[in-house]
DNA sequence: TCTTGAACCTCTAGTCACTGGAGGATGTAG
DNA sequence: CTACATCCTCCAGTGACTAGAGGTTCAAGA
């Protein structure tokens, strides 16, 4: 039941130089090889992969998946460590959104413009005077 | 009056190493420079920068900057084309927002693992099979 | 005038997570 | 055997910076 590259993509849903990708930085060992040199994959390759794809599509870097990988290959000990990877990709998601979220505020304050001429323009104008903008930092 | 790329650095809160990359780039215009080849910005350079600065804060990327900065110096035109950059920018956000927002809501849902051992973690469950998410789609 | 240290310069490559294309080999179906 | 899809490695690009190497300029102080 081995797999070649394109039939582990289409199964994950991740793209073969992705793939390719994931075995070169680590993610992904080395799989097993034809005499043609084509990769093939087992089960287990399929479950790493659609961990990876999850956890990436949930916005963990890399490295979070790394140890993410690590840790769920070590059912003994204690998830604190998984939570605490969590929570930090989940601060830094609620900080995000709080800028984007301001961000936008701005957007909208600035697109009251009624389509007249540049020089009466006001997201030029805010854009070109810092002191216009509703909040001091952004 | 004329500034070293430092003290423009320092008047417009833009790294040295950036406004040279704005310059390759060409958002910023090759300044005059000395006999020694040190570069000298005069108050429209300044001016300049901030205006740059203000729309990468706001998010826009350099080529909306360019593309706002052309139309920030032809007054008499409508500025339609500056509303519908903006808009296309405001869109972007909004969107960004609503998929942090229900990755958030994912995050949340998946901290509830009350530190057992990983392998009852549900972090890692989730993780494992997609299934478990809540929504069908990421 | 000389010395020193800060700031300047260009060039090159790295960051992050991929992505794309060139040039060639493999595998399978007809 | 042929044709075509898929495989391979290698190299470089994406976007917006960022960092460091190795060298030059400038200005203040002695």
């Amino acid at each position: 039941m081995a797999l070649t590259i394109g039939e582990l993509s289409r199964q994950a849903q991740v793209k073969v130089p992705t793939i390719r990708y994931y075995e070169q930085i680590g993610l992904l060992s080395e799989p097993v090889r034809t005499e043609g040199q084509q990769r093939r994959y087992g089960p287990e390759d399929v479950r790493r992969l659609n961990f990876i794809r999850h956890a990436r599509e949930l916005g963990f870097e890399v490295d979070a998946i790394r140890q993410l990988l690590d840790l769920a290959s070590a059912p003994d000990r204690a998830c604190g460590e998984v939570h605490d990877i969590t929570i930090a990709h989940l601060d830094e998601v609620k900080s995000k959104i709080a800028r984007l979220t301001a961000l936008r505020d701005e957007l909208e304050a600035m697109v009251g413009c009624d389509h007249r001429r540049i020089s009466e323009c006001r997201i030029i104008e805010v854009l070109a005077d810092h002191g216009q903008c509703r909040h001091a930092e952004h």
